[in-house]
DNA sequence: CAAGGTGTTCTCCATTCGTTCTCTGTGCGA
DNA sequence: TCGCACAGAGAACGAATGGAGAACACCTTG
């Protein structure tokens, strides 16, 4: 019972938990085929029978559309990968950065899960993008970026700024003598240039998160 | 009892449960059909019968518009997943992906961390982008995507393309009667139009990974 | 009463889909 | 080199599913 799944078994059930969830019925053994860019029932209907065997999938029975991943009971925890237990690192999400608004405060304790890359950085959170006003730095409305708390950037840096209190934008800064220039990366929009004391710097950008439907 | 709904006994269910509210009267057999699109009372009458056994349905008893749902007892709790895994995961780092070359393998058993959203993604690795040719979707040089393996694709999708068996590219995929179009994001380079069968998809783009310096 | 609407049951049919089988190929270790 | 585990293709079979249509019983309405 402790066998060890094979790549194409490990390949399957990965599949059936990321699209099973989404899917209105469960899928049939050919779209699972399609899926994993096979072509015959009869190979993957092995790998099923495997999955069955190891409990991780409902035995069909000949049920249509019966390929569901067993319920709960079997822990189990993702065998497949022998990966040397990585945690990864809970941020706060704290709310939405967008041009010209102040952050949007998210109903509270909403965090998100980043890679062990973030781990122990008590002084870095997540905020979600509004807006396309660094589209021309890749970052998108909807993407997620991983901001260090921090009050003072280099030129070039992505910041996470408030002007006058209010307002906290993403910008790459430049701080020149006597004044901030505070750069959109959009080509409709313009620098914003303000007086040093007028500037607050929240944080800076380390690290965008997105994720594709 | 404990028999799982078939499809089209599910899309009754879920016919009934968005209708039923908003008509003056419970529906006769033969709106559901038209409903549903189907053309004999009959037919739909077994689905019928199979979700007051399921105990969905009230039993009709010959009554008309009799097609009423079984009051709320059964809340069917939505299945979910049944894990909440703050672990992060592992992928492979399997190597760069760019415009007009094969993907580099990278010395081996290179591995990024990543959030736990992909744990337990086996079929899921990572690649490093090289060039620019998506910087218009947001993917610039150096950025780390994540890829979930996968041999066809949505259109509209950013996947991981081979042409004749070599040149792996990240491109937009548009598949169309007799041909596909892989579209770069980036306005100086051209779409490459292919006939389907010499285009190999290695994966789907599903999420995107950036440090700043 | 007749007519039409409606639920019920039945037979017949087509397609989908799970299952099993054989055959092939590949990589790996003894 | 052989054997073995893994992987896939494809054919064939039968069960599950889904549908059409006819026939009938019951009810309401004119």
């Amino acid at each position: 019972m402790a066998e060890r799944l094979t790549r194409r078994q490990a390949e399957l059930l990965g599949w059936l938990r990321e699209h099973a969830p989404r899917l209105p019925h469960p899928p049939t053994l050919d779209e699972a085929c399609r899926g994993l860019g096979l072509r015959s029932r009869g190979s993957l209907h092995k790998h099923v029978q495997a999955l069955v065997a190891a409990g991780l999938l409902e035995p069909m029975n000949g049920r249509q559309r019966g390929l569901v991943l067993a319920a709960g009971r079997r822990p189990e925890p993702t065998p497949a990968t022998p990966d040397a237990r990585p945690t990864g690192a809970v941020l706060p999400l704290l709310g939405r950065v967008a041009a010209g608004r102040p952050i949007e405060a998210l109903e509270d304790d909403a965090t998100i899960e980043v890679g062990a890359e973030w781990a122990g950085r008590v002084d870095h959170y997540a905020l979600t993008v509004r807006g396309d006003s660094m589209i021309d730095e890749g970052i998108h409305d909807g993407d997620i970026v991983v901001v260090q708390h921090c009050s003072s950037a280099r030129n070039g840096q992505i910041v996470v700024a408030l002007v006058d209190g209010v307002s906290a934008t993403l910008k790459r800064i430049e701080q020149q003598y006597g004044r901030v220039v505070l750069h959109p990366a959009n080509s409709s929009l313009q620098p914003l240039v303000v007086e040093p004391d007028r500037v607050t710097i929240r944080g800076i950008v380390k690290g965008l998160i997105r994720r594709y439907g």
